[in-house]
DNA sequence: ATGAAAGCGCTAACAA
DNA sequence: TTGTTAGCGCTTTCAT
């Protein structure tokens, strides 16, 4: 096949010239006589050549550095889960001499994700990664990495007015729509309405969640559009009312079904229609959290939709790794599959390597 | 954080040594006084040293060569799927001048199996990526492997008697057992009896299609031990009657829902019940051929259950390239997750990238 | 503007 | 048994 590679050297040769000219043609780094690129280009033309990636590499000998900006992981369930993703990717990129920084911020607490932002940025990362928590701090600091040139990878998301290197997520509305789908194969031959619920979810004034939502309302609307659909929304600061609250909004709309897009949530409402003689109730929610999934399989919570968030971080690192080693270029949008969990494929989910 | 990184030349001087003892000693490449191997190992436990891939492989300027002994993809659509992981690899390893070179044989036919596993060993390939379609055949080539050394990974079935560098597949049992889960969850309204439908498996003695009964059989013995199960089995040649043979066995047992293990299987099956009007049996099928998309995306079926295979052959190769390139550890086996397939969730199947 | 040459960290061949 | 050294293909620096 590939009788044999061709070397920098080689068009050297054959054009006439030194390395260092055709080094010059190639990366445009000036210094060179029009009769000398001609003779590059036309070589060039001729053949096709293909850099070796590990000797570029290897013959710039820069060490990168990849930062990191997520919810501190002690504080939050779901993002605890995305670390064995940063360890992953240390592991698979260690060997190329590339560094990774976490930096937290405070899931409750937008300062704390600009104070991290600016700490961030004084280690000056050659990429970094962030969760756009709080949308209005996040762009700002995505307009800052655009200016300075930092190629980002961001989730949850899209944002329009930024230019991440690439975006990582899965189709939020699509997810709702399957999340309907799911809560209505579990509830169909029971009557009473099916909710929405929205826990806590104010802080992330999140795009995602309404298009959840969007997606829940419009399949119910186009496949079963006798069947009545609410939405449950319960604020950070009303939690301690939660039971309360939730029991009421149960009992008045004769709820046979709960579809809960916040991956804490589908615990705290368990344990309320639990306590409350409720478990009729079907639930589907989000994500592979411990507790998720020992209700899942003793039958309280019907299906979880899977975000993936360990390989959300480690695609985004491989891409941006990719990019600043390999100069390889990353697809715009990486959309992850919506996977479905069940009590009897939970446990190939938790026996698998990341995936 | 780690100031610099540690090379071989550091080593060699903490140690008291040369480079070129310090590179026996961590390959054991002999030659090597136990004195010199003691100083060396010694500052080895101290530090903690990650040898330079790049460099490495750019270094030992060696090109690998891995071979996949697959049935013909323009033959069967299953293994079309895979090829998409061939492409993926070529990709991620062309960098290292790693060379994959297919082998195809023919599905029906284990002396093309054969004949084609001995054009692949003229090749002296460094490793072997297979499918063991044919056991026996499959059995006596992975022997030859053993003999020469030369790791494999192959998929579908466990082989006890034979060692690869790893199997990859997923836990056929447990496939089984959440086909009857989605089957139960799709036809459980209704009335009569499911069952698991064989339809020319014959020619692969297939170990994981009776795993696939077995956990079927026992999820509803468990779970629904009132709900009678068949297993209709129609042979490969047996396929002129195959219409035939399919309706009177459903309306012998009234039926109301399939497992369908082959991929394949489900259009068939499906063609034969739109014809017969019988399209309120529930149908529960494997992977993602165009035709089953068709038929879950219009409802004729439930749920596929997805198998991966173009990950399978990615993964395969690339824990090969792994080993002969950088030394690394294989897990001896790789599961994948079982992933459900549903009209709500496949478009994001089809949209997303090799995962 | 150009070419020559010194690395990058590792492997492997060659002396000693 | 050891140490030395010449590559691997590319980048980068330094003379010219």
């Amino acid at each position: 096949m590939n009788k044999k590679m061709i070397r920098i050297k080689d068009i050297a040769k054959l054009a006439g010239v030194s390395v260092g000219t055709v080094d010059r043609v190639i990366h445009n780094r000036g210094k060179v006589s029009e009769k000398a690129r001609e003779k590059v280009e036309k070589v060039l033309q001729e053949i096709d050549y293909t850099p070796n990636l590990l000797a570029k590499t290897l013959g710039s000998n820069k060490v990168y550095t990849i930062a990191l900006l997520v919810p501190d992981p002690s504080q939050d369930p779901y993002w605890k889960l995305s670390m064995t993703g940063l360890d992953t990717a240390q592991e698979e990129w260690r060997p190329y001499h590339m560094e990774l920084q976490p930096c937290f911020f405070e899931l409750e607490n937008a300062k704390s994700f600009t104070s991290a932002a600016q700490r961030l940025l004084k280690n000056v990362p050659d990429a970094v990664v962030s969760a756009p928590i709080f949308l209005n701090e996040a762009i700002d600091f995505f307009k800052k990495l655009d200016q300075l040139g930092t190629p980002y990878v961001h989730f949850n998301t899209m944002i329009s007015t930024v230019s991440p290197l690439s975006f990582i997520g899965q189709d939020s509305y699509q997810s709702g729509r399957l999340g309907a789908s799911l809560l209505h194969l579990a509830s169909k031959h029971q009557k009473g309405k099916v909710a929405i619920l929205h826990i806590r979810e104010s802080v992330q004034h999140s795009v995602h969640f309404r298009e959840k939502e969007r997606g829940f309302r419009d399949f119910y609307g186009a496949m079963h559009p006798a069947q009545s659909v609410e939405a449950v929304i319960i604020e950070g600061n009303q939690m301690d009312t939660f039971e309360e609250k939730l029991i009421s909004a149960i009992k008045k709309n004769d709820m046979k079904g709960l579809f809960i897009p916040t991956s804490s949530g589908a615990k705290l409402t368990a344990d309320v229609l639990e306590k409350n003689g409720l478990d009729h109730i079907s639930i589907v929610g989000y994500d592979l959290l411990n507790e998720n999934i020992n209700l899942l399989k003793s039958g309280y919570i019907d299906f979880l939709i899977h975000q993936n968030p360990s390989r959300q971080v480690f695609r985004g690192i491989h891409h941006l790794a990719n990019h600043l080693l390999f100069k390889k270029t990353a697809p715009e949008k990486e959309l992850f599959p919506l996977e479905v969990i069940t009590a009897e494929n939970i446990d190939s989910y938790l026996e698998a390597v990341l995936h």
